[in-house]
DNA sequence: AACCCTTCCTAACATGTGTCAATAGACGCG
DNA sequence: CGCGTCTATTGACACATGTTAGGAAGGGTT
């Protein structure tokens, strides 16, 4: 549980030395990146479909992605809803460090394992980093545009299209951090998952992807 | 088109005088506020219909809505999106000040009225004032939150229902803004607007509107 | 082995929604 | 005034999706 980050970031993210390799790379240089590396304190390996925050939970330390997919889910009364995707690199719960609060929950698709920065020290990074800070902003506001895209995809597309998308953006998020495979994407999704991406029943969702490997598009 | 910022408060936020009354209200106090509102250098009518900003634009400004209402749209070859919608008070091209260039448009749903901030004097605001740096990327957090709730309507409600989400959104957030009438919702949406939003076809929001009309739920 | 449990898959029918066609009312414009 | 345009509305039919029920394959446990 006290491993290091740096050993950890050995073994998960080899080709780089740098197990902070998502989205805030673009934006930042070493230094800087060397600078969050070292404000996680703690990693947690978390087991599959355990919830790592709960929805209206109150929070003081957010939680980057290390290996493994997490994602945000709003439960209901009678169903789950996924509204969001999370691939290793990515702070899964930034916004809890503005809100306070959560609007949704943060749960483990398969084994994950995260690491822990303390809200305290963000603050300390907003107030000497303002690159950081501003590169901690930059990447909400991505999570907002790809928020955008679900509600476009949901606006329009049918149950494959919306299965695609969702690929699709995996494939391309994946690219992003060094980690995609070009021939093969391999998602550790139950069919009831993709349905509760997509807004529609698992049933459903089946026949959808009967529907795509008869196209021969995908083979699942 | 020139006409001062403070006059303009006057004439639009009557009750308040301070025409940012928006969502960054709730977390400055009133010397940040008016100093926001120093920002507003210039203030621009657009008229019903009119795109304020385009997809793929890069813009060296970003807008505050002082009245009216106004859309975050996508348009794709045989249709337009509606992903989102602004009330008076938000910066509604924020986004467009970290990210450069807007993964979609902003049309005016009706006659509005916006106010520039150039991006040169937001950068000096982020240095100077954290604190109105901190409740701007606030600000976009809470988009990111309406989104979800958005993703979240679309994966389950039908089309009555998600009509419903939308009015019940408008209210609430005219609440916050001190503009919420509590017996009537004055929102000038057009059916094909609504149909937009919620992802159904203009003929079924009609069939859904007589659905809500059937059951007393609204009138429209 | 027998027994669970989860996941995947199929069939049949009911409901939600899209599409096409047509009409009626409101509005601006000549 | 008549005209065109935009919007709201309705009906008929086709397609997408939900629901219910049930079966098959695999994995874990006793």
């Amino acid at each position: 549980m006290l491993k290091s980050p740096k050993a950890l970031a050995e073994t998960d993210f080899p080709h780089t030395g740098n197990f902070l390799s998502g989205r805030l790379r673009k934006h930042l240089d070493n230094d800087d990146l060397r600078y969050i590396e070292s404000l996680v304190e703690d990693t947690m390996p978390i087991a599959s479909r355990d919830i790592l925050v709960e929805k209206g939970q109150r929070i003081d330390r957010s939680a980057i992605l290390i290996s493994g997919f997490m994602a945000r889910t709003i439960e209901t009364a009678h169903a789950r809803c996924i509204v969001g995707i999370h691939v290793p690199g990515d702070f899964v719960d930034l916004h809890g460090f503005a809100l306070k609060r959560l609007d949704h929950s943060v749960v483990a698709i398969d084994d994950v394992r995260v690491g822990l920065v303390e809200h305290s020290r963000l603050e300390g990074v907003m107030q000497e980093r303002p690159l950081i800070a501003r590169a901690m902003w930059f990447a909400t506001l991505l999570d907002a545009a790809i928020h955008r895209k679900w509600i476009q995809m949901l606006e329009r597309c049918d149950a494959p299209r919306r299965i695609a998308h969702i690929y699709c953006e995996l494939q391309t998020r994946l690219e992003l951090i060094g980690r995609a495979n070009p021939r093969v994407l391999r998602a550790p999704f139950t069919q009831q998952d993709i349905a509760d991406m997509c807004g529609v029943s698992s049933i459903h969702t089946n026949r959808a992807i009967g529907k795509l490997r008869e196209m021969e598009l995908a083979e699942i």
